[in-house]
DNA sequence: CCTTCAAATTGACGCTTGTCAATGGGAAGA
DNA sequence: TCTTCCCATTGACAAGCGTCAATTTGAAGG
C-alpha cells in the first residue's frame, strides 16, 4: 500500500485550509519509500504536532467534549493572538475543527486524524 | 494514566543522548492535561518526525533491515553533513539506532519507539 | 607510519517559527 | 447606533532550523 494515501483529508469551517490532496488513508511507513510531495504533507502534520505549547492545547481540548478558545489562554500562559495562531496551525493540519457560535470559537479534536496519523507510526 | 510516562527512553550508541527522562509507557493524550517538561520532551520527538527529509529518511531505512549512511545520500539528494544532521536527529528522538562497524555507520528504525509515539496519538 | 575513506563537527547563510503589541472584524446587548 | 467583547490579522523581533563547504576524527589497509 503506497504511503501517499494514509491520512484522510478533512474539511475545517472557517476556510482554514487542511490538505485534503495526497493523503487519504492508512499504510506503515516502511511500505513504500515516500516521495517528496508524499513526504511534505505528513510533515506538516508532525509539525503541528511539534510544539510544547500546541501539545499542551490539544490535550486540553482533548480532555473535553468541547473547548473555548478563551478558555486556552489562562491555562497555556499565552497571548491571545499567540492562542489563534496555534489553533489555526492545528485546524490546518486537521487535528482539531472549530466551530464559531456567538462570540465564541469553539474547538473539538478530530479523533479519526489522530488514528491515521499513529497509523503512519506502525511498524 | 499521566501522560508523563508515555514513551520510553532508549539508549542510542556513539553517546547521543535520548531523552530517558520523563517518558516512560504509553498513554492516550486526553488522559491528563500535559506539563510543561512532558509537552516539550514529546515535541522533540514529533519534530524529529516533522521534516519532509527525515521522513524520507525513515522510510528508506524502515523498508530494509539495515541501511548505511553512505546509501542514504543519493536517494534523498543531500550531501553527507546534512545527512550525518538528519540521522542525528532522529536517533536524538529514539527512533533509529546506528551502529558502527569498520568504517560503515549502520542504522535500524526502533519499532518500539515508533509504536510507543502511535500510543501517544490514541484517542 | 602514511594514505585513504566514511562519518562527525564547525561555521556561516537564509528561511522559518513562536511570541506579543497593536489593530481590525463581527457578533451580542443596551 | 453605540459600546462591549471575543477572535483573527498584521507587523516586528529573536530564536531555531535546514543546508552545504570546509575541516576534523577515526578506522582500515598498505
Amino acid at each position: 500500500m503506497p504511503v501517499n494515501s494514509m491520512i484522510e483529508g478533512m474539511s475545517h469551517p472557517k476556510t482554514i485550509a487542511v490538505d485534503e490532496s495526497v493523503v487519504s488513508c492508512c499504510g506503515p511507513l516502511a511500505a513504500v519509500t515516500l516521495s517528496e510531495v508524499e513526504a511534505g504533507d505528513i510533515a506538516q502534520i508532525f509539525g503541528a504536532l511539534s510544539d510544547p505549547v500546541r501539545l499542551r492545547m490539544l490535550s486540553l481540548i482533548a480532555a473535553q467534549a468541547e473547548v473555548c478558545s478563551c478558555a486556552l489562554e489562562e491555562p497555556l500562559g499565552k497571548s491571545q493572538p499567540t492562542v489563534s495562531h496555534h489553533t489555526r496551525i492545528l485546524a490546518e493540519a486537521g487535528l482539531i475543527t472549530g466551530e464559531k457560535r456567538g462570540r465564541w470559537m469553539w474547538w473539538r479534536v478530530v479523533p479519526e486524524r489522530l488514528g491515521d496519523v499513529a497509523r503512519v507510526l506502525s511498524i
